[in-house]
DNA sequence: TATGAATGAGAATTCATTCAT
DNA sequence: TATGAATGAATTCTCATTCAT
């Protein structure tokens, strides 16, 4: 059954955070997943993919929570917020899926298509963004750049959370004061 | 003389940017560089102190740039604008380098000793952060997490002008409107 | 199956007796024994593991060539005879692997824990000698010099009977020959 | 002036006997002789025959240690033992040296051309074993196994002597303990 | 004669991938 | 579909030796 695909990324997703993507052979993750090496291969044709597929499976669970209860109705302001608190608070309760993520991100190993791919999970966020800008919300400014401020942000607020190790009232106050600071600087 | 040095520098720079620092092998390294192999290790004795090394030379190049006329005696506002204009400047004109600098950061290739070393080459910056909270010009807000936003903007601005290749007038409003937009952030 | 093991200690025995330790690559041990260089290292972790091996195999022949046959319940004298024979027997029969056996004893190569394996093998003959001293039979002496002493008179006279070749009668003159000195040299 | 061949041997004989042949670079040699890397390869042409040259230095300074108060004069057997007394004692007294040479012998490294060079060292040795053995004080043996045995017990009783640490009466004791058991081996 | 930077042919070992069972 | 032994190209690093100064 196809139980193993799923246990090969996880196994993936731990070893790759422990060691780096280029410190993990392919032999120990079929090890810690308890499959053989040609198993490995019967579900991934080669060890890029199987990193493609693991980018693409964090992404969908990011996606996921952004997702979840989002206010399609809200105002700008409001379905921006959640965006913004959903993100920190999925960086900080999965820090190994986070972390990994920004390093795939950076990393040049996960294909122009897979990165294609994951731009679709994003779309609410996109959406909310171009309407806001439409509206003069945010005074003069490209959407890309907007897209490239929001993530530095919001990456920079997940930093510190999971650094300082923050939780409960200190988290959202963190979360709540990072918005503000976020905010004011696009409206300002 | 140490010229070999830094050719084998410059023909690392060069392999590490365009395919990574994973896929680059010494073999390849040394021949850009026009060395034998060996020559590169009577250089560096391993290729991950020969990574450390580079990572070190484009930090104190970033920090030559940084501190070039800067305002000593300016307020902390103009000090914060100078690194903040340096800065992008430096990113813009050395696309390939600041680069390479974001993915060494990110990598976990560089070692703790290189990292701290580094440090150093941001006394200046700093210093200026943490006259800037004392003074209480940004609110309650604590000198790590202010460093994270700062330096994530300013990546996230150097990205925008790159990729959209600003120069001249367009990349000077760039500049000056992501100063806008930090400033009205963090002061409120 | 366990062949290509086999094969593997076959070819470095071979090999390491030609050229020495240092001069067998395991690329050329790999190849003579026709299996890849990857395979060398499924079967040894590493070079210096596979020349334990190499020595414990050595030994273990050896061992076993010298309990076949062993008069248990013979007098010491009896026992150490047979020692004594079918010690230089496997040593003139197979000049190559004795050669080698030598060379690994003195070579700094094998481990401690290989030596100390090693040594159960040799338990009846130390047991032997224990006896022989306890009964007084070979005047003051310490087990320790005992064993130093019976070696190389051992070695001495595979030594020269491998170097001259001796077969048949001329061979068990001369071991019977050199048993006597060593006996006369004992009993004193 | 030529005191740097003397450090070049005096460096070898050092990190040889501390790390082996193979693990002892020429660099570090030459480094551990305070000269160059060029220097070593004007006095020595290779290191195989710097190691040719200091098996010849050490099988010349025991050689000067056995003539030393030879008893041209003497019995057969008196000659014998001065040889045994002073084998041993160079041995003792130098045990980094003794343990060297043993491991030269068998090394395979030494040229057949060094090794027939050092014969001649050992002339007062080899005369007086065949005087012995032409007087029948031996009863029947070869010349070439009678050396054999005689530089095997030697062996061992150094190799013991120099384990246990025997100094003083105990060394002069086991010294003579171990003659005696040679002499009636072979006078039986 | 002394120097030591430069050389480049190896050396041991790794690892993604294949394929016969 | 699952296995895991076998593969061999590729990698980092070493070191005896040379030669221009």
């Amino acid at each position: 059954m196809s139980d193993k695909r799923t246990q090969i990324i996880e196994a993936s997703i731990d070893l790759f955070a422990n060691s780096g993507f280029w410190n993990t052979p392919t032999a120990k993750i079929s090890k810690h997943a308890g499959v053989s090496t040609g198993t490995l291969f019967n579900y991934f044709d080669s060890k890029e993919i199987l990193i493609d597929e693991v980018y693409l499976q964090l992404r969908q669970e990011q996606a996921t929570h952004l997702a979840d209860r989002f206010p399609k109705n809200g105002t700008v302001k409001e379905r921006t917020e959640h965006i913004w608190f959903r993100y920190i608070d999925w960086g900080v309760r999965h820090p190994v899926r986070y972390a990994l993520l920004q390093q795939l991100k950076l990393s040049d190993l996960v294909s122009e298509e897979a990165q294609q791919r994951s731009m679709t999970e994003l779309a609410l966020a996109i959406e909310t963004v171009h309407e806001g800008i439409e509206a003069g919300l945010f005074g003069e400014i490209s959407a890309d750049f907007f897209g490239n401020l929001i993530f530095a942000q919001l990456n920079a607020a997940v930093s510190y959370a999971t650094e300082h190790q923050l939780t409960n009232m200190p988290l959202t106050k963190h979360i709540a004061r990072s918005f503000e600071i976020f905010w004011a600087g696009m409206t300002g």
